[in-house]
RNA sequence: GGGCGCAUAGCUCAGCGGUUAGAGCAUUCGCCUUACACGCGAAAGGUCCUCUGUUCGAAUCAGAGUGCGCCCACCA
């Protein structure tokens, strides 16, 4: 008996969640086009408008984790609430392959296993991380749907989808054409364990301590942290006011170095700080970015950059007999001998020398400054039109502080080291002819945009061909995600075209009905951590390709932490699993913890008990249900009674007000994406003015003897409107609790609620 | 070095010019009242960081200070 009210008191999530989750599914209610009939739908979209979100597409390297429960709660929010809203809706999933992140975490399990990328054929290592990523795509849409996630799985895309990077290459080929690729030899940040260059986001710096050496060159004596890359100078540079220097300045003075007697000249540059140490710096442009822009700016006066440190953070024969140490082992042996031999002064050595080092932010090893050759884009031209866009405010950020920082980067903007030397991604689809035989192709620098095999260079018929086989930065790919996605959705007669046209660049030519029905899509939503990586470049990319700007609105949220306010990682031991939490607590609770009590742009505070709390508001809405349905008299029908036949009291009066002002503010606020409040406020409603104050109040009507059928009608219409009202305002929030009572209603309007109208 | 943000109840945060400053969690007290004890009713808890100004009126606006945090750039 105790056990059996137990059970009805309790919602119970796990035997539900799935089974509504699939009632939705397989009504189609999550694609956009749902009962509208045949191909008018422009007639349709011009009623209630549309809304569309590109879903930021999760890593297909891992299971997701709480800040992915964050997108999914407040997309699904917007999404849901606009569909209500009777708008054609579209949340587009994908999944990203996350070019060098996957290889990261790959590589990491091939080391647990004592192996190495290194040891397997591109082919081979491409296959098995593709292999990977299926895996982990398949269990990441199982998680989405768990998470309650309306999507339409049937646009569903991969980074990697044929049609994607179709459309990636004919980007890279337009920007080609446009003259904004260039292969230019540049420092770059260079990862020794991952083998590749990475982009300066890609780049964190550690404060370190290292001892700061003075070295002696002839006459002049200069400081530096790094010995080691002294093979590599090419001058020597000082500020051109500072008069300690004047004599030297455009001369060549004579040095003794470890390698026997040099020359090196001696020039002015204005960048030169002469407070710092000696006034005087020793010239690497081979490994020091700063020096490698100093010689740009002396190419005429002195030498051009002289490697000495290989790919393996190793010196080369430029060392002589240093030849083979790695940089840490060589600068304390070079330091030594150059103190030995009076090259140095270690009297003067600053052993406390603070400064900050450059390291990989996946591995923190220490980034090493080479010059190699990469693929760039001229990006500040881009970056102008994607300024002016938000300036015009045709995309429109939802908090200013993210707009100030938006502006402040694209205006310091370098270009684009968009080639990565891995295995794992989009290949760039480029050929180098050695032979450059006629002007057409020296214009072009022997560089031929092609994704086919070729075997003869088309503009000189040369047959000395290089393939190219970096790949692409993944963000250049996902940077096209939103006009990417929706392009590629055409079943029929695009993709046709596009097949056949091979690198015609004006695939835009031709409209779908997706591109033309949701682009520019109405909200971009992910977290402030990739705003340069991904949201900045989605702008650049998508005014570029498409002349429009890829959304309407950003609305970027914060990162997750613990209740201590600490990130939440793996190795903290602080992570919550959204997964796990769903199987302890339902989704619905989850969800609603995410938005409550958090506000806009902030970092979310998340906890345990901050779900179990909201736990206890799903099985509130539960019980409550079931005492309003509980309470119906058999014949009760709300479409068959008129309002003017019923007697309302004050207090049915006053909830029927709250609950029309409560419809209102949650509409406002979420179309205005504060969320939280529309959460909180519909939180507050339900509880504490429906169920405390006019249930209690209903009470005393539907039980007392002497009430008369009109009281009761009327207690009873009062109380079934506000609880569908209120299931309708709950659920984008809390959509499988208030799905699963509007299931068990006994006149149900629709046949599912996430297919009702938002209340009037 | 450049830029930005935050400071409100024990904790996490709302409120951002107008009654007595709110919520969730935590705390205390009373209740197993026929929807719910994952509940109900009540209570306690706040110089709204400090100072100065603007205003009829300031937690809210401005300036200065203090503390905390973040982003960008990295100078040898």
């Amino acid at each position: 008996m105790i056990l059996n009210k137990y059970m009805q008191t309790r919602y119970p999530f796990k035997e539900l969640e799935d089974k509504i989750y699939q009632l939705w599914e397989k009504g189609g209610y999550f694609k956009p086009d749902f009962g509208k009939k045949g191909p008018s739908r422009k007639t349709d979209l011009k009623k209630g408008g549309r809304f569309c979100i590109i879903m930021p597409p999760p890593n297909a390297n891992a299971p997701l984790h709480i800040g992915h429960a964050v997108f999914v709660t407040l997309e699904d929010i917007m999404i849901r609430y606009h569909r209500m809203k009777g708008k054609t809706t579209l949340w587009l999933p994908g999944a990203d392959h996350a070019g060098f992140e996957t290889q990261v975490v790959f590589e990491k399990q091939l080391e647990k296993k004592g192996q190495s990328r290194f040891q397997f054929s591109r082919e081979v290592l491409y296959k098995m991380i593709w292999d990977f990523t299926q895996k982990n795509k398949k269990v990441m849409e199982g998680q989405l749907k768990k998470l309650g996630a309306s999507c339409d799985w049937s646009r569903e895309k991969f980074t990697l989808d044929p049609d994607i990077i179709k459309i990636v290459y004919q980007t890279f080929e337009k920007l080609f054409d446009d003259g904004l690729i260039y292969r230019g030899k540049r420092v770059i940040n260079w990862c020794v364990k991952h083998q590749t260059s990475l982009s300066d986001l890609e780049v964190k710096y550690e404060e370190r301590i290292d001892p700061l050496f003075y070295i002696k060159y002839g006459p002049i004596e200069l400081a530096t942290v790094r010995p080691e890359t002294k093979f590599g100078d090419t001058a020597i540079a000082v500020n051109p006011k500072d008069k300690r220097y004047k004599k030297y300045l455009g001369k060549e003075i004579e040095i003794k170095t470890l390698l026997g007697p040099a020359k090196i000249k001696v020039i002015a540059d204005e960048t030169i700080d002469m407070e710092f140490g000696t006034g005087a710096v020793k010239i690497t442009p081979a490994h020091d970015a700063a020096d490698f822009e100093v010689w740009q700016r002396h190419k005429s006066e002195i030498p051009g950059p002289k490697i000495v440190i290989d790919k393996f953070g190793r010196l080369n024969k430029r060392a002589g007999q240093y030849k083979g140490l790695k940089v840490k082992e060589a600068r304390q042996k070079i330091a030594e001998d150059m103190a030995k031999k009076g090259l140095l002064n270690p009297s003067k050595t600053d052993h406390n020398y603070k400064h900050n080092v450059a390291v990989c932010y996946k591995c923190g090893t220490t980034i090493e400054p080479l010059i190699s050759d990469q693929l760039f884009i001229k990006i500040k031209p881009l970056a102008e039109k994607a300024m002016t866009a938000v300036k015009k405010g045709e995309v429109k950020f939802t908090s200013k502080h993210f707009e100030k920082i938006f502006f402040h980067w694209l205006k310091n903007i370098k270009d684009w080291n968009i080639s990565r030397q891995i295995v794992w991604g989009i290949k760039i689809p480029l050929w180098y002819c050695q032979e450059k035989k006629n002007k057409k192709c020296r214009d072009k620098n022997g560089l031929i945009v092609s994704d086919k095999k070729i075997k003869q260079c088309p503009y000189c018929r040369g047959e000395k061909l290089i393939e190219e086989t970096d790949t692409f930065d993944t963000w250049f790919s996902s940077g096209q995600w939103p006009f990417a996605t929706l392009l590629s959705q055409s079943r029929s007669s695009l993709k046709l075209k596009v097949q056949s046209s091979k690198f015609r660049k004006n695939i835009f030519n031709y409209t779908t009905s997706d591109f033309e029905t949701f682009y520019p899509t109405s909200v971009m939503e992910t977290g402030w951590d990739i705003l340069f990586f991904w949201v900045v470049r989605m702008i650049i990319l998508g005014i570029y390709m498409t002349g429009r700007v890829p959304f309407k609105h950003i609305y970027l949220h914060g990162l997750v932490r613990d209740k201590d306010r600490q990130k939440m990682s793996k190795s903290k031991g602080n992570v919550i699993d959204p997964l796990g939490v769903v199987e302890l607590y339902g989704a619905d609770a989850l969800r609603m913890a995410l938005v409550f009590g958090t506000s806009a742009q902030k970092d979310i505070i998340m906890s345990e008990d901050k779900i179990a709390a909201q736990q206890r508001f799903v099985t509130k809405i539960w019980n409550a249900s079931r005492f309003i349905l509980g309470n119906l008299d058999k014949n009760f029908n709300p479409s068959k009674i008129r309002q003017q036949n019923l007697r309302l009291t004050k207090n049915d009066k006053w909830i029927l007000k709250e609950l029309k002002n409560t419809t209102k503010k949650a509409a406002k606020d979420i179309e205005e994406f504060h969320f939280h409040r529309a959460a909180e406020e519909t939180y507050h409603f339900f509880w504490h003015k429906f169920c405390d104050k006019t249930l209690e109040d209903v009470k005393k009507r539907l039980y007392s003897k002497t009430s008369t059928l009109k009281d009761r009608q009327t207690s009873q219409w009062v109380i079934y409107k506000v609880l569908v009202d209120s299931l309708k305002l709950l659920h984008p929030f809390m959509p499988f609790i208030t799905e699963a009572v509007y299931q068990k209603l006994p006149h149900k309007p629709k046949k599912a609620l996430i297919i009702e109208d938002w209340p009037k």
